[in-house]
DNA sequence: GCCCTATAGCGACAACCGTCGCGTTAAGAT
DNA sequence: ATCTTAACGCGACGGTTGTCGCTATAGGGC
């Protein structure tokens, strides 16, 4: 007897299970849109999607499970980083973004950070998302530099920056849960880069080679 | 017959009820001790204070309840902002006790941001109990003002200054699950410092009379 | 002390949640 | 076309959650 090829992984992800994955997707998309994050229940998916509720919670274990699994495919479409020609400019625009992610109805980003202080998974995935977005936006400060609207003398900490300009949009919907200022994007941009001019982020360049 | 002079309020908030509110309490407390937020229960509250079941549920509805009676509480006991002498000293101290309260086992503000994603109260009680520190810390601003530490040609919005010194912290340990940097809370407050040295936080004076 | 009644205790309940074992279906390889 | 078996469907289960109607207890005004 001839020994069989190696089954690839010994995975079927394709036909059924492909097709049961998108109908629960959907589903948690339309539980989502319909109720919140409140009313996103592992029951109320399965019944919406027409499958069993025991196939949910095997493969997706959990609410936090479905989340994750929703920004896997989401993923895939890629997000670029603003680029509007100044730092304060591309600042003030990803904090819109920000803003309108948390204040959309409804807001797939709140949904996660709920989910997070319940779900491993998706506390996890919680950080790797914004892990990835804030290594992405680092190039936003490198062309900052590049232009001359940072002090060069010293290394600017572009992730210090960053999460200077963006903590105040998310402190203000999430934590004090104030009502939407259509100016506090631009505010918290303009004091971030006031702030880095001064070399607030500034860091001694570490020996290289 | 004679009208019966009117009961205060026609509640009993003495006696048995005060006692079975400080047994809770205290259960509320020890839960929280023993296995953090996500065990704390309703049910496992009033097996711990002795209770039945019905009762907690009847008094605080849910676990926000709880925890929103707690800080009332603890909320008689007062609070005073820092006041170091520099207001980046004070901003400093009052991030390092902002880490502290996020950071310590277990921590009484990530039960309660947790909670408010389920319980309206808790929101509520989360909300106002920030609104309230951060009104109290608006004398830092002054003080700073006083000394000259801020440009004086315009009002600086002080709720706008606290909010970019803290954010940052929050923003680290809870949406990014960071490990503390013991540096974070003194960065934070002083590139808040510099951006309002900068006018980062300056508002017109609105017309007075 | 004696009432009145607010509040707590109690047990039952329906709903939900998560898991399990087993039978069925249909990928995907030959 | 056939076979193997991954993945799903199904029903049942034990545990938890939140509610309800009722009874018992005790606070506090008289």
């Amino acid at each position: 007897m001839t020994n069989p090829p190696p089954n690839t992984t010994d995975r079927r992800p394709g036909g059924r299970t492909a097709r049961v994955r998108t109908q629960v997707l959907d589903a948690v998309r339309a539980e989502l849109a319909e109720s919140g994050h409140e009313g996103l229940t592992m029951e109320g998916v399965a019944t919406r999607a027409g499958v069993h509720r025991a196939t949910v919670y095997r493969r997706w274990r959990d609410v936090g499970g479905l989340l994750v699994d929703l920004i896997g495919a989401a993923g895939e479409i890629a997000w670029e980083p603003p680029d509007t020609g100044s730092l304060r400019g591309d600042l003030t625009a990803l904090n819109r973004e920000i803003q309108a992610s948390l204040t959309e109805q409804p807001s797939f980003a709140v949904a996660l950070m709920a989910a997070s202080f319940h779900s491993e998974q998706a506390a996890r995935a919680q950080t790797q998302l914004w892990d990835d977005r804030y290594a992405q936006c680092e190039v936003l400060v490198e062309r900052a530099v590049r232009r001359g609207e940072l002090p060069t003398a010293q290394r600017t900490d572009a992730r210090n920056l960053l999460i200077a300009a963006t903590a105040p949009v998310y402190h203000q919907l999430v934590l004090l849960r104030a009502v939407p200022d259509p100016d506090l994007p631009e505010r918290a941009a303009a004091a971030a880069v006031l702030a880095a001019k001064a070399g607030a982020f500034s860091v001694p360049e570490d020996g290289g080679t």
